[in-house]
DNA sequence: GTGTGTGAAACTTTTCACAGCA
DNA sequence: TGCTGTGAAAAGTTTCACACAC
């Protein structure tokens, strides 16, 4: 019941969304089952679920709503975040326009750019406001969680006013790697840092290519 | 110099942004000021060069055009590889303007989407083609990573025609598990997945909010 | 019989700490 | 003296294999 591994946090909604993709029959899954849909070994996904205290039973498997209240609990579902978008270029409207986050209880409550040319247009039904009001209204909203999808040069700026404003995490879409202080959690999706590494293991296949057919 | 490990390989594009952002007139860098930019314990920063074969200089630090080179090299770069995007939605559409790509020797050639309302329109200079193209044009133009931003129902076939006509690697940004053949790379950007992970780690400061302040 | 839960083993990754070279 | 390169220790993660509950 301690803390749970940074490497099974990190799989939970992955499991959390094979059980929700499920035919809603299915009401028991095997550990084997579903970590056939997750692509993990069963015995991972049984260990990764036993930090969670979530008894499955033997000979049967686990219950599938009861699996997926446990994981929505863990990984802090039961209630809504609020969620501030900064920098609407292609990517942030991507971001302002995706389905899968208020479905899962993110709520978008602001976005933000610095073109007085964007100010004031919609998105989503949303205003774009200028980038001068992010700091009260990440307050006055109780924003806690930032999405920074502004250029590189920008961002550690926008980081530090999120910071300081009052949000605890922060998913960075710049490609730069941000300084926040120690209790504030930053993830990086990283387009081009993902393509460079695919690059890194295409380039290891060379020769032995198809020949073990 | 045999295989490096896979948590090396993830940090290189990281410290080849870094050189990248390096003023001109630094020509040489100490492991303590490039572990600072990324982020990083410094032996770690040390061992994961070592892997490279790459020599520093005792009592001076790494020359940064040779790092750069000696990186560049281990991720693939030194060549350009061909990428189609496979879906034009919002996210689709980001991904086609994104400068990273083309900057790093990432070349897209292809635009793919099943809907005939976009056929034929532009991104970017590049037009849009009909999905039923796809399999030739990734055969013919020697398109090697595919990158998937359609919906998660779609994603699954069209993984399978991409490696079919010959791709091997994926970039998958759907919200689905993909299965490939062994030898296929794929790596997954999925949002909600990293926004649940935060949640998960914002659940857990709860209480011991800013007492020690 | 079936399939979970989990110790113990194997492997990977990180960090420490320092010998040794410029 | 300053900083790399690296063994060795520590920490984290995965996999195995099997006792045991249903």
């Amino acid at each position: 019941m301690q803390s749970i591994p940074a490497a099974t946090v990190a799989r939970l909604p992955v499991y959390l969304r094979c059980l929700n993709d499920l035919p809603s029959e299915k009401t028991t899954i095997s550990s084997d089952e579903l970590a056939d849909l997750a692509r993990v070994n069963s015995a991972k996904l049984r260990k990764d679920l036993s930090y969670l205290g979530s008894y499955g039973t033997r000979g049967v498997g686990y219950d599938v709503d009861h699996l997926r209240a446990q994981i929505g609990l863990e990984l802090g579902l039961a209630r809504t975040w609020r969620v501030a978008i900064v920098g609407t270029g292609n990517l942030g409207r991507a971001l302002a326009g995706y389905k899968g986050f208020t479905d899962r209880g993110f709520d978008i409550e602001g976005l933000f750019d610095d073109d007085p040319k964007k100010i004031g247009k919609k998105i989503v039904g949303r205003t774009i406001e200028p980038l001068a009001d992010l700091d009260s209204a990440v307050a006055e909203r109780k924003i806690s969680i930032g999405l920074i999808a502004t250029p590189a040069a920008a961002a550690q700026e926008v980081a530090d006013r999120l910071v300081a404003a009052g949000v605890s995490s922060i998913l960075n879409f710049a490609p730069i790697v941000l300084s926040v202080p120690d209790g504030i959690e930053v993830r990086r999706v990283d387009l081009s840092v993902e393509l460079q590494i695919l690059s890194h293991y295409m380039q290891r296949q060379l020769l032995p290519r198809d020949m073990a057919n």
